[in-house]
DNA sequence: TGACAAAGTAGCGAAATGCTACTAAAATAC
DNA sequence: GTATTTTAGTAGCATTTCGCTACTTTGTCA
């Protein structure tokens, strides 16, 4: 009692039969964003790869590579990040998918972007490598900056406001425009804008933040990272009471940077 | 002075050089989520296809087709639309993409999913194609449901919370699990999953919520709708508050469906 | 020990939200 | 016609959240 197709043909033989056809297929990519807070938590960096080929040779770029063909692009991600800056077990989600067939000169390439955060303490894990460094990023309504001073790279994107027509809406949206000399490669510095708007979003509602955190945290570090991520400041009061609930306190203080009152160590409830 | 790699090509040398090589690529393809609001504003809509042939031949499955060479996955999208529903010119955006390697029993694709949104007033397009039809979809925390008392059919997936880790954190996620007879082809239960999420989620920071709604409606109709994409009831004086500044009041008034006072015609600010 | 700096708390006015109750206008029942 | 029902739209107040200032506490440094 098996369907049967219009051929008359069950799913088993359909399968066996069938046949992909050698018509020509993008390849796939996936590109991985990964975010971390500097130093001084008083700024965003974002982990870079230098280009030793063609195209776009010496540029930046952000970390990635070709999916395998029995692998999902989350796997991909993971291990491109592992293999290209050493880095596991940090937050990793779908970013957006990138498809104009002419962003890439060599041949049609689909890239599945994906954004990683890393804890502050492990910032400089990958920087080590020759070609992989960290750049401070920035972003406001108008542009978007990245720069690493040890290195002399500057990097300046405007941000033009383009409103165009989906479905009924207006919709406003924002395209990175090179200001600079040096550039990302490829339609890399549209990922990083997508990426900033996306984490600036998700603070809001989730608690995607924790992930820019090591394990054990005071409450103003925190609320710096917050107030990083939102772009604007907050009241000492107002966080510690909406935070309260997601944090426990551990009977442990901090260390005073530059004198004043020890704050009291925290870490993540839903930490593992 | 042109750059040379490596190899001591020029880019130009390089790209003219460049062979993409012959190992296999997945194969690239695009779905879409039609949703738009039932007759009576209490609960969603979507836009199925019957298919065909194998595999999951006779089940429902979204809108969605082959990615060509050279177009933009939301180029391919905006033409399965039309090719399959005759739906255009709505709001359309990029949901997810699924890469689960064996999420295709003929071989390897990668799905860019992408959500549409139709007003009211259209929502029967495309619906006389034998092969299409909408249906109702409802989802709770604990389920989802599919049905088109019409057709007789009837789809439920209980939502498995899964905890998982990605990096330090535990995220809460669901996973669609089949209830009954009938299924959704494919993944496609894990795209209106992830489809509702999406929408449910940004209707509390964006206008997104227009796009379901006709040129000119009334402020209770767009109540309605609000309330069944938040899945909570809302005050009426408060909603209007909130609401009045995107909308404009037109002088006319719409039609008093079961008795009562008619309600002012409104359209929406920012529509083009 | 005193000056300074940062942590942490108290508190209050303004704004947003939750909630009830009303009046106004239309359809329907008689 | 008038009464009843139904929905639109407004008033108003309690509760919570948010914006903001000021204070006390605890540490460093000279």
């Amino acid at each position: 009692m098996e369907k049967r197709n219009a051929n008359g043909l069950t799913e088993k033989e359909f399968l066996s039969q069938y046949n992909p056809g050698d018509y020509k297929r993008p390849s796939v990519t996936v590109d991985i964003l990964v975010l971390g807070m500097n130093e001084k938590l008083d700024g965003l960096k974002v982990l870079l790869i230098r280009r030793k080929d063609h195209p776009f040779m010496d540029c930046w770029a952000l970390a990635g590579g070709f999916v395998e063909y029995d692998e999902s692009t989350y796997r991909a991600a993971v291990r491109e990040l592992y293999e290209e800056t050493g880095l596991s077990d940090i937050y990793l989600e779908q970013l957006y998918t990138m498809s104009q067939p002419d962003r890439d000169p060599r041949m049609r390439v689909i890239d599945v972007a994906y954004i990683a955060l890393i804890p502050i303490v492990e910032a400089h894990a990958g920087s080590d490598a020759s070609e992989a460094a960290w750049f401070d990023v920035s972003m406001t309504d108008e542009e978007m900056i990245l720069k690493n001073e040890t290195l002399g790279v500057f990097m300046k994107y405007s941000l033009e406001k383009k409103v165009f027509h989906n479905g009924i809406l207006q919709i406003e949206n924002y395209v990175p425009r090179l200001q600079s000399k040096e550039a990302l490669a490829f339609d890399h510095a549209e990922i990083v804008m997508e990426g900033l708007l996306r984490i600036r979003n998700k603070v809001e509602y989730t608690d995607i933040a924790f992930n820019l955190m090591p394990q054990e945290f005071t409450l103003p570090d925190l609320q710096k990272v917050y107030e990083i991520l939102l772009g604007k400041t907050l009241y000492k009061t107002n966080f510690r009471d909406k935070i309260q609930d997601k944090v426990v306190a551990l009977d442990k203080k901090g260390v005073s940077v530059t004198g004043g009152k020890k704050s009291l160590l925290y870490r993540y409830k839903n930490r593992y």
